[in-house]
DNA sequence: GCAAAAGGTATCGCAAAGCGATACGGTCGT
DNA sequence: ACGACCGTATCGCTTTGCGATACCTTTTGC
């Protein structure tokens, strides 16, 4: 059995919220302290902060001070080094509570999931990324993978090849171009041309199917989400196990339903 | 049909991040600015964020300027106002992942979600209140209340007189009286002496229920989590509606299973 | 349709706020 | 027992970010 408390996601190399160096507001070094946790394994010491935010020692030392008496920050209970706080949740339910995209979705993502029976999800573009924004787990979500926040490449993903297939396409090539290109699984597509035949594929039909481009033995169907305007905003999956479907039948089965659920999202 | 698309809570006014303004760091403006957004009903304009935040104009200005061009902030779609942003997520996944309570809790909870097929939830007391850091939906989950970060006061909750319940009594007594006592549901008990009678209940027993303390037609059972010190850290709640369940038959089967996923946490 | 109000953006000089350098005590690991 | 590292504290210098002010655009009220 592996362990489940830990996220089943390869390591992914998370998308840095890379900041311009140009502004330096001091702002804007409170939350490199904040993402000097993003790659992070566990708790880090003000060193490994300093280190890895690029902030000077002393810098850090107060702003984890007051990061930490605002609850942003708080000690390793073993006495081991900081530990993001619980406050952080705080802006993350203001971010769901008030973004209207997500308002828009659940009502729409919650008919999915009990249409499908399988694990849905609504996920935003963020450049060359996806952020999981909404979740519904299924009966046998085994996946700690349930966690909001979580964010994939838009290269090897459904949704992200969905959303890829919405943009002009030199720009999904510069997108593509852009990113890093890394096999996670054994079947991840690296190749700039195969993965714009499948976007190409993509826009075709309206919908991508990705078998275990992330993680072995899933297959995921993504429907791109557009705005007003008809650009791609993020993307719906549906995401199942290979045990149980192969990517024809699993295509049948969700497509319609999945694009049924997104075009009620679209027009309009 | 009730809109799902808004929280269901009633007003909770949540218990705001409130500084000891006496450190008047300036990356604790920037996060006064974010906490602007948590009573909010909507988007926020500068002027609205300057006024709830306390802060000038020109500082508003000025932080919203780096919180934007950051991804922590951003323009409403329809131009109307600024909203939190996605990046917020990407702190709140570290939170969650690094948290060594909640790894701890995670496959507990999934098994508990297992054995009693109802909601369950994992909740971090902060305060006077506690914050809900893991929750798994029932197959007739409604609710939008899936939502990570939503927040609950201990004095009214089936989680937090379990808490409470294992506090010392006058530090209990310490907290209720600290507490705002508001009236959500009309059966929602505001007396502290009837408050206290059911968290000695609650000692008792080792768990407590609460029928619709905050939201009418919903019954929840709490048992407390423990940190090795035996000192309260949180809640497993297990939650169902009353439409299905009476108190004593919730109890009944619901009590045992929570309380052996507690006690398999709590000790060491 | 016009006046008034409010929202967003920009500039600029002064004061305060935060950084760098440095030093000290405690704890871990070898 | 020693050295390395971690967290804390202090203290000037300088940089940074705030307040005041002004300008333009959009919305509100009549």
């Amino acid at each position: 059995m592996t362990d489940i408390t830990r996220p089943v996601l390869p390591p992914l190399p998370v998308p840095a919220p890379q900041d311009d160096a140009l502004f330096v507001d001091s702002i804007a070094r409170g939350f490199r302290v904040l993402s000097a946790f993003h790659g992070a394994a566990g708790p880090l010491s003000l060193g490994e902060i300093a280190a890895r935010s690029g902030l000077g020692k002393s810098a850090v030392q107060r702003i984890v001070h007051t990061l930490r008496q605002q609850g942003y920050l708080r000690r390793d209970p073993g006495d081991r080094g900081y530990l993001p706080g619980l406050r952080l949740l705080d802006h993350a339910l203001d971010y769901q509570r008030l973004n209207p995209e997500i308002a828009r979705v659940l009502p729409v993502l919650m008919e999915l999931r009990a249409a499908t029976g399988e694990r849905v999800d609504f996920s935003l573009r963020d450049d060359l990324r996806l952020v999981y924004a909404l979740r519904f787990q299924s009966k046998r979500g085994f996946y700690a993978a349930s966690l909001i926040g979580t964010s994939v490449p838009l290269y090897c993903t459904a949704g992200g090849r969905a959303v890829l297939g919405r943009l002009p396409e030199d720009e999904a090539a510069a997108i593509i171009a852009r990113s890093t290109l890394i096999p996670y699984s054994g079947r991840t597509l690296t190749d700039p041309d195969a993965i714009m035949a499948r976007v190409a594929e993509a826009r075709e039909a309206g919908f991508a199917i990705a078998e275990e481009q992330i993680v072995a033995g899933e297959i995921a169907l993504g429907v791109p989400v557009l705005d007003e305007t008809g650009h791609p905003i993020g993307a719906i999956h549906v995401a199942g196990s290979l045990a149980e479907w192969d990517a024809d039948s699993f295509a049948r089965n969700f497509a319609p339903l999945a694009m049924t659920a997104a075009g009620a999202l679209n027009r309009r």
